[in-house]
DNA sequence: AATTAATACTACCTTGAAGTAGTAATTAAA
DNA sequence: TTTAATTACTACTTCAAGGTAGTATTAATT
């Protein structure tokens, strides 16, 4: 019952990119050293990121990355589409092929409000707010 | 965002136990092929739910499972507990260490009520809530 | 007593996610 | 124009979960 490591890393990445956006370039290897991830797992990542379009990079020497999209228009589901790692509609908690309302596992009715809920949170939650919060990294 | 394939199993196993008790034992291999679970890991999966006193079984021919404790009284979250897969309370959704109300990720506040409805869903639905709706299996 | 049908145990194999290594390509600075 | 610092690409290794194989043990039936 949990994400992913690569969303998990993903979405770290994203939000201390938006927290100092002062600084318009980011390194993989600040990235790296800062919030504690693989620096070549960071890069893997990074570039998933640049190909879906979230940001761009800068080659070469004193380059790094910086946003392409707005941040108020990256959602935490835009980032789990990206690994696959959505909770999606027909989603079975028991993992018997997909649920709805007329074929249903034995925990489809508990489940339904917690998994909308859930939806919810991750589609309302773009990066931009989730910075400035003074929250860990 | 899911359970392990191990909890998704136990819990089908028990809640089709507990369906059709009339019958008191049920054996490995009807269970394998109503819940189309590989045999082999099935019975590894038996193992543990015996170990952990949910179940008995009985060996040699005619032998088999069943319950050991009543079926009120084993909730989802003591299933999941039993292969290191429940919701813990400090659980960090950006795997950050642990979160608490004084040291959080930047989805933690968001996190919170979905994880509380979560656990409170693992902890009231004991396996007798989730017979005889004649979901599927 | 032998056979058969069941669970238990030990060890192994497979698969996908996670992580690593090395090199190529790119570009600013010296 | 060389060097240094950066990202991109390709291929490999590691690890844990999931799954398999073979044998031992148990106990009812024949």
């Amino acid at each position: 019952m949990k994400l992913s490591n690569t969303s998990q890393y993903a979405i770290r990445i994203l939000t201390y990119m938006a927290d100092k956006q002062d600084t318009q370039r980011i390194n993989a290897k600040e990235l790296s050293h800062t919030l504690d991830i693989p620096y070549k797992f960071l890069t893997k990542i990074m570039t998933d990121l640049v190909k879906v379009g979230f940001i761009v990079s800068i080659r070469g020497r004193e380059g790094g990355y910086r946003f392409e999209k707005k941040i108020s228009e990256i959602s935490i589901e835009d980032i789990l589409k990206t690994f696959n790692d959505e909770i999606k509609d027909e989603a079975c908690l028991l993992g018997i092929g997909y649920c709805n309302n007329s074929c249903k596992c034995a925990l489809h009715d508990q489940w339904l409000d917690s998994k909308i809920a859930l939806q919810k949170i991750f589609k309302e939650s773009s990066i931009d707010t989730l910075v400035g919060e003074g929250n860990k990294v």
